[in-house]
RNA sequence: GGAGGGAUAGCGAAGUGGCCAAACGCGGCAGACUGUAAAUCUGUUCCUUCGGGUUCGAUGGUUCAAAUCCAUCUCCCUCCA
């Protein structure tokens, strides 16, 4: 089967909303938060630690893997699931996103995206078909289609023009799709413009696909504009399908997005900072390397319940982050990852209590006090 | 005892008359990171009340001007006896 989408509750004062999503490797409550393993990992932690955060999916990537190792090795080794041995949920994303990051001078014509390889400069051509037929290879639990994610700000002509580009991919995406197994998404673009997200949103929508994703923001936009960028999108959207706001996980955005009816996210900061020696806290964002918690033999929060808090200090993280050893890297990244999918799961109760604004409330007050 | 070489900011190391408060690396301190070309990148690192002040083993000298030239001294290294 498909992945199934069950709106559970809808929060009484905002569009908040809590559901479940069934698939056939378990089934995990939305709002969510997925840890993203671009390469069929999530760096530096294995399944086992990403079970104990809770995790109820994670993301990989459609042309970090067409590159290496293939996508018919891993269909060989029975596809994702079993060749990185994660055995919950899975989503891939297509590669729209590295035609966005990675592709200096890329070449986009309607047929596709010429650009050249990260690793070593070889031509390659990445086409709405290619991605979903990799993706089908790769046999993720969800496909998402070719978009261009447009950057910011974006001229709006041009804006138009790539938006219904994007468009035409997913249909052209929609008619090759063959996975039984498999969901397919669309993406919502548009820029920061009101009328493209929401003749974006309709159109994709009228296309039908299982869910239905808003891309094209935290492309360095301000925090207003892309809560605009979502305000524009989520209305036009069925309710019974699930929402995926793309690349946004900062715990703030979060909770601004769930409000605006947002139910799954996915980021790559919660293990990027880590491995930077960051630590997020209901009290801001904090620097492990700073020289304040040389001595602080106390855990990043008391009132965490990972592996780490539960385990470890901030001195001896520090001293693993200023000695260059990995576990530092990993041991944040479980807190991170535990910290935001703890932070869903908190909103989730808000939704089911209708008092997400006063967990927002309480939230900003408690993030904005740095210590 | 003889012959060479060397002492530069926390460390390593450039610089051999003015463009030198002194390259660069490391270490230190801080910042950034939002569908991961990221265990990466950026800033900063003598003191300062931001006007300036005090530095290149020590002391004295030459010069308009010295980390750079001269003299003496102290310490370190290599080779020969």
């Amino acid at each position: 089967m498909k992945i199934k989408y069950s709106l559970l509750k809808e929060e009484k004062n905002t569009w908040a909303r809590s559901g479940i999503i069934d698939t056939n490797y378990g089934s995990f409550k939305t709002p969510m938060f997925m840890p993203v393993g671009t390469l069929a990992t999530v760096k530096t932690l294995t399944p086992e630690e990403l079970y104990a955060c809770n995790s109820g999916i994670i993301l990989s990537n459609t042309y970090h893997l067409w590159l290496r190792p293939g996508e018919d090795v891993v269909k060989k080794a029975g596809g994702l699931h079993k060749f990185m041995n994660y055995k919950g949920p899975i989503l891939t994303d297509s590669g729209g996103f590295q035609v966005f990051s990675l592709a200096k001078r890329k070449d986009i014509t309607e047929e596709g995206v010429k650009f050249k390889s990260h690793i070593n400069g070889s031509p390659l051509f990445l086409t709405p078909e290619k991605s979903i037929e990799i993706q089908n290879k790769l046999d993720s639990d969800i496909a998402m289609s070719f978009d261009e994610c447009i950057g910011y700000p974006a001229d709006y002509n041009y804006a138009k023009q790539s938006t219904e580009r994007t468009l035409r991919w997913a249909k052209r995406g929609k008619v090759v799709h063959n996975n039984e197994k498999q969901a397919l998404f669309g993406i919502v673009q548009g820029g920061e413009y009101e009328d493209l997200r929401k003749m974006s949103a309709e159109e994709t929508v009228k296309i039908g696909f299982d869910g239905y994703s808003i891309g094209g923001t935290s492309v360095g936009e301000s925090k207003e504009t892309m809560y605009k960028m979502i305000e524009y999108s989520t209305p036009y959207l069925p309710k019974d399908k699930v929402r995926y706001l793309m690349g946004v996980g900062e715990p703030i955005d979060i909770i601004e997005g769930v409000i605006r009816g947002v139910d799954i996210f996915d980021c790559v900061l919660p293990t990027r900072i880590a491995r930077h020696g960051n630590a997020f806290t209901h009290h801001g964002k904090i620097n492990l390397r700073n020289l304040k918690f040389k001595e602080d033999f106390s855990p990043i929060e008391n009132t965490c319940d990972c592996y780490t808090c539960k385990n470890y200090t901030k001195a001896y993280i520090r001293h693993l982050i200023t000695s260059g050893e990995t576990l530092g890297g990993r041991l944040l990244s479980i807190h991170n990852i535990r910290f935001l999918i703890k932070l869903t799961e908190d909103l989730r109760k808000s939704i089911e209590n209708d008092t997400i604004l006063e967990f927002r409330e309480e939230f900003l007050k408690n993030y904005d006090k740095k210590d």
